[in-house]
DNA sequence: CGTCGGTCGTAC
DNA sequence: GACGTACGACCGACGT
């Protein structure tokens, strides 16, 4: 192709738009609108568009309505279903988004898309033109030459003349006499009866042409060459079909496919109503929207006076409740000094009062002293009200400063979480959901990487708008989360009387800290050190060779391919898997090399992820480590817990406990360690009600030999060990949706057998399994499920067309109110724990929290005392069915509190 | 040199 | 693929 040569690609877009739905996840938006087939075909173009920035691009569709072939054959097309709502939907939507990205849109009266992209073809290349095909529909394979290309967007394939014959094993030219003896179902275009691919090109290749194979239809011997001599009368017509009209008359030329420049105030409206975020990034980087942004920004104000601090500070009084919002030197809420406030008392009312920016020469701000100070009693008082976005952070950095924030009275990461907590909940993503707002990203003011600005050596014209918005859009977001939790009732109790009195409660707990015992850890991991490097050498002998222990790639290579052991299991990606439970079984085989690896991969985990990086994480000023909770990540209403992790450290293995065993308390104090019991088999209990196992509970009795009585029929005394393991296997696989499948592989037993076990399991307790139906049922219904205290899970694929992503929904739909209920009763014991702590004055802190287990450092006069508190607190956090059991340890670490 | 997906492993 | 929810380390490919 000569470089000059100007390049016309056509799309088809009536094919992509098919294939797009069908192939992708149904996609939609938060308003439920559908949007998946939209995304495909534009991120298709877009990737045309970028690789190959043509002056020509068009895209074509079908138009509504009959076409010619309907009034040539009445059957045309005549068992294709009528096209599903969800993506009738879809075409409007798509069609005004290629036009703003400025593609030509081509839809003829009459006419199939096909027809239009073989006259222009037909045009371009009896000029000579370089032309591109794009479609994912192999009937057009009949208009390649030398000058026109297909191309398949979705998976990269091109097909030029020699491509054809690759795949068809017929050249461009005798595409139609191919697609003819074959037929298509979809438009219901009759070929010869039991002529597939195989048939028509052998015979093709045999006679050269359709023409030729008719004149010597007698010579096909037996029953095909009787269908074949049956069919003569209607190949005409199918061959009619097939063929793509390249002769239309249309009014189209050359210039009418040219590239227009894109419409981005359209693409920015679309993009947002769409929710397509990237892409908006992508606009607002390229320059989009900015002129939108200084309107807005012009009406916020940057506080440098104090007149008009003063101002400010009176109307924050008056004002009901206000937003607020603090900029900060740091993410770590501990080392965080702030830098200038934040505040809104009514949409488009915001101002920003900066106070630390020390950048050269940055404009005579007020003194900390003055902002702080002035606003110290109004952030004190629980009486105003104070509305925020991650408000836990506020204060902790405000508590930096002295200040002891009060009167947190709404939270909108809370509201947005528990309204859905499959959407995103962070502040540039509700502004786009809910308000059609495109926020200004702290990276566009920061910029990022190594170069990333703190935010006091950011400039006040760049800093004031985008710290005067956050309150701002905070307070909008507020005013339209609110109004939807009004009409939810338990959702709102969800949010009023657990999330939101969690938030202190969560505060505190981080701010305790945990002591742990650094030269313990350090020591630990010099032990490690060197055990790793000796595991590392005995290895490499075995092997033969030096490699990489922690590399899966090189271990795949030295196991599979140079040492010939076989793959057991394969990895999502269809890697053979060098997983724990797979080296396992190469171990017991009596391979060295696995079980080295093993040894080597659970102590340098240890090592890496455990003593080397928590002994960097204590805080040098307190010798503590301080964790972040997460209240908004976890689906089903869980904490999660980062910088550092507390709620995955060891305890299985004994070296795992010696980490457990850093983990202390100050002088004179011990750790208690509080965990329910069975907590998600006794909600379990509680929502089926099914006799059996209410009574296992209610008798006291140890539930996994009470199952393992149930299932092998036997006496609850004459339970061995192993019938209590397989028990246990299959009681924790009920909470998580157990297939057979999984549990035999659990258990290291026969598929048949595990369904046995399944299948004895849900007769002996039916109660369990009509719930988990009707839980499933309920799930398809109303797409959420639901934990006692109300809280919602959506599940968006429950009705997925996608087995597999249907599957994992309703497994999810089992879980989540067994998991998510137990999260709501230890998020209602760490509030009762609280104030019962502050009324009777302990000196105690809830130092952990581990999804059924809080951990609190006690003095040991008080310890009998506390233990008793806890136990009540979280006995009677939730009343179920089932009475709850809490055991309390006690010890000098945590190890020993277990 | 940073980012990101894949894989693995720890907890409940 | 194959039992739920998380976080994070490491590798290696890729882009700047």
């Amino acid at each position: 192709m000569a470089e000059n040569d100007p390049l016309v690609i056509l799309v088809d877009g009536s094919s992509y738009l098919f294939r797009a739905f069908h192939a992708l996840p149904p996609l939609s938006n938060s308003k439920g609108q559908p949007t998946g087939a939209v995304y495909g075909v534009i991120n298709m173009l877009r990737k045309l568009r970028d690789e190959y920035q043509p002056e020509y691009m068009a895209v074509v569709f079908d138009a509504k309505g009959k076409t010619f072939r309907h009034e040539m054959y009445e059957d045309y097309k005549a068992n294709r279903p009528q096209m599903p709502d969800d993506l009738q939907v879809q075409i409007e939507p798509l069609h005004k988004l290629v036009k703003a990205m400025g593609f030509p849109l081509i839809s003829v009266d009459g006419v199939e898309a096909d027809d239009v992209i073989g006259t222009l073809a037909t045009r371009a290349s009896e000029r000579h033109l370089k032309m591109l095909v794009s479609t994912g529909d192999k009937d057009l394979a009949q208009l390649v030459n030398a000058d026109v290309t297909l191309i398949n967007t979705m998976n990269d394939q091109i097909l030029d003349e020699t491509g054809v014959e690759e795949k068809f094993e017929v050249p461009p030219a005798r595409i139609i006499d191919y697609l003819t003896l074959v037929g298509d179902s979809s438009d219901n275009i009759p070929g010869v009866p039991k002529v597939g691919p195989k048939t028509a090109t052998k015979w093709l290749k045999k006679y050269g042409s359709l023409d030729n194979l008719i004149a010597h239809a007698d010579e096909i011997s037996g029953k095909i060459g009787d269908n074949l001599r049956n069919s003569l009368d209607k190949l005409p017509l199918s061959r009619e079909l097939v063929t793509i009209r390249c002769d239309l008359d249309l009014e189209l030329d050359l210039d009418d496919l040219k590239m227009q420049p894109a419409d981005d105030k359209v693409l920015h409206d679309m993009y947002v109503e769409l929710e397509f975020r990237t892409w908006l990034d992508d606009l607002a980087a390229a320059g989009g929207g900015s002129a939108a942004r200084q309107k807005v920004a012009s009406e916020y104000e940057t506080v440098l006076s104090r007149e008009v601090f003063q101002r400010w500070l009176k109307r924050l009084k008056a004002a009901e409740a206000f937003a607020f919002d603090t900029e900060t030197t740091s993410l770590d809420y501990m080392a965080a000094r702030v830098v200038g406030v934040s505040f809104a008392v009514e949409p488009g009312a915001a101002a920003y009062v900066p106070f630390g920016h020390d950048y050269a020469g940055a404009p005579q701000q007020l003194s900390e002293d003055q902002v702080l100070g002035g606003l110290k009693p109004l952030l004190e008082n629980p009486k105003n009200a104070k509305i925020g976005q991650n408000l836990k952070y506020d204060a902790h950095v405000l508590m930096n400063h002295g200040i002891e924030m009060k009167g947190i009275a709404e939270d909108t990461m809370l509201e947005s979480y528990v309204l859905d907590s499959t959407q995103r909940h962070d502040m540039n993503s509700m502004a786009l959901r809910l308000l059609g707002h495109e926020t200004i990203h702290f990276e566009d003011i920061a910029g990022k990487g190594a170069r990333q600005l703190t935010f006091n050596q950011i400039e006040l014209e760049q800093a004031g708008p985008y710290a005067a918005e956050d309150a701002d859009i905070t307070l909008q977001i507020h005013q339209k989360l609110s109004a939807q939790l009004q009409a939810e009732k338990t959702l709102m109790s969800v949010y009023r009387d657990i999330e939101l009195p969690l938030l202190p409660v969560l505060q505190k707990i981080e701010r305790n800290g945990v002591k742990v015992d650094v030269p313990m850890l350090k020591k630990h991991s010099k032990q490690l050190a060197k055990k790793i490097t000796e595991i590392e050498q005995q290895a490499f002998e075995v092997a033969g060779q030096s490699f990489n222990l922690a590399s899966p790639k090189q271990l795949q290579a030295l196991l599979f391919d140079k040492l010939g052991l076989k793959p057991k299991r394969k990895t999502p990606k269809g890697q053979p898997s060098t997983a724990e439970d797979v080296l396992q079984e190469y171990a017991d085989e009596g391979e060295e090399l696995p079980a080295l690896i093993l040894e080597h991969r659970s102590l340098s985990k240890l090592k890496s992820t455990y003593t080397d990086k928590l002994a960097d994480q204590v805080n040098p000023n307190t010798g503590r480590v301080h964790t972040s909770y997460n209240q908004t990540v976890a689906a089903t209403g869980r904490l999660s817990s980062t910088d550092p992790n507390l709620q995955n450290i060891p305890v299985r293995s004994e070296e795992g406990r010696r980490i457990r065993q850093a983990f202390t308390a100050e002088r004179d104090c011990c750790l208690l360690a509080a965990d329910y019991s069975q907590i998600e088999l006794r909600i379990m209990a509680h929502l089926s009600q099914d006799a059996n196992l209410l009574k296992a509970f209610s008798e006291g009795m140890d539930v996994h030999r009470a199952t393992a009585a149930e299932v092998f029929g036997v006496s609850v005394d004459a339970v061995d060990s192993g019938q209590r393991r397989a028990a246990k296997a299959i009681n924790f696989g009920l909470i998580y949706g157990m297939s057979a499948f999984g549990l035999a592989r659990q258990l290291g037993i026969g598929r048949y057998e595990a369904q046995e076990y399944v299948d004895l399991y849900f007769t002996r307790y039916p109660g369990v399994k009509a719930y988990m139906d009707s839980t499933r049922a309920h799930a398809h219904d109303r797409g959420y499920v639901e934990t006692v205290f109300g809280r919602r899970l959506y599940l968006p694929e429950i009705n997925s067309r996608n087995g597999q992503r249907r599957q994992y929904a309703e497994r999810t739909a089992i879980n989540a109110p067994m998991q998510g209920t137990a999260a709501d009763i230890i998020k209602r014991a760490m509030i009762s724990v609280d104030q019962a702590l502050t009324k009777q004055k302990l000196d105690a802190r809830v130092v952990m929290q581990v999804h059924d287990e809080l951990v609190v450092e006690v003095a040991k006069t008080q310890a009998d005392k506390l233990t008793k508190l806890l136990r009540s607190n979280m006995e009677s956090a939730a009343e179920l069915s089932v009475p709850l059991l809490v055991d309390v340890g006690r010890g000098s670490n945590w190890d020993e509190a277990h």
